[in-house]
DNA sequence: ACCTGAACACCGTTCAAGT
DNA sequence: ACCTGAACACCGTTCAAGT
């Protein structure tokens, strides 16, 4: 069998989901598609690149179509569809937040965030540091809760069931201290 | 040479700093002072609980007397000193990151933290979240300041040096859409 | 209480060579 | 263009045995 770079990747997801990113080596995706561990090394130079294009894919996969209207509810979906994006899949928020701090890939959602953010009119750094805090916040939350949903799924005891509307508390602090430094748009707080 | 538990910590911080998180494996630690590997699992029954131990005398270091006043500044100031102590040593904000979400360790900011938010009246609830909520942006925003600055002082190209008052304008956001849910305390915003 | 020595079951990566 | 086979330089962890 002959693989090219994207049935890599492919195969990298689905070890990922089923094994968890610790099992994810480059040896055992070898063995997953019958190939040598070296092998991989003529589509990726190392392992972080294989993660980073894991990483992107599985943003790409997670995409949706934003919502028009006000900014501060296109910040909120952003928010929410790269939460989703990274619980599709075991580990995912892990695999996005190391690829992200690494800055090898995954920066679709900061883009999309200042995007977001652009249409409030803020000056250009705060733009840059807002979107910076909802994307600490939003990668912090999402692993935690992925943490939670995980050891469920595991033999682990479940002593304390992170509530679903965690995020949406958490999102909206940020967003309303945002919302804060822009007194023009603030109608009624 | 004979070690106890805190002669080990204190050498792995030691490495830790010189070698950064990637060169502090149990080998290295060994031979750094001069025993077999295999000893360091009479201190402790594993890797991670050393780094537990790593992370918690990395936080006891960098304790510092907060101020009184009213409860932002106090939870800014549980914030600042937090930063100020993953700071301190090499890799401390992902120690100390990794630690916390593996749940072993590194919970005294956390408890600081809603500490200093209780002292605001807010439901219980909203307490844990904003805590939380400003646990992912402490450690996320410090763990890439702290690679902005190491890539400064390694052989890389600096590119983009991230500026010191972000940790206070991104702190600052969260910290308003915590007081714009306590009304009552809301003066003039 | 603290450590040795040897072993087990792994890693990521390189590189000459093959098709 | 894609892969093999062998090697290099590592990991964390266990365990019987020593002092």
């Amino acid at each position: 069998m002959r693989y090219q770079r994207q049935d890599v990747v492919e195969r990298a997801i689905d070890v990922l989901d089923r094994f968890g990113l610790a099992d994810l080596t480059m040896r055992r995706l070898g063995t997953e598609l019958g190939v040598q561990p070296s092998a991989l090394y003529h589509h990726f130079v190392n392992k972080q690149s294989l993660l980073a294009a894991v990483a992107d894919e599985l943003l790409r996969r997670g995409e949706r179509p934003l919502p028009g209207g006000p900014w501060d509810s296109r910040v909120a979906a952003v928010c929410a569809q790269l939460r989703d994006a990274m619980l599709a899949y075991r580990d995912g928020a892990d695999v996005v937040a190391t690829v992200h701090a690494f800055g090898l890939g995954a920066t679709a959602p900061y883009d999309a965030l200042v995007a977001a953010l652009g249409d409030a009119g803020f000056p250009a750094d705060l733009t840059r540091t807002a979107a910076r805090t909802l994307l600490h916040f939003v990668f912090g939350h999402t692993a935690d809760e992925q943490t939670h949903l995980q050891a469920g799924s595991d033999g682990a005891i479940t002593d304390d069931p992170r509530d679903a509307s965690d995020f949406e508390v958490g999102l909206s602090l940020v967003i309303d201290g945002i919302r804060l430094r822009q007194p023009t748009d603030l109608h009624q707080v």
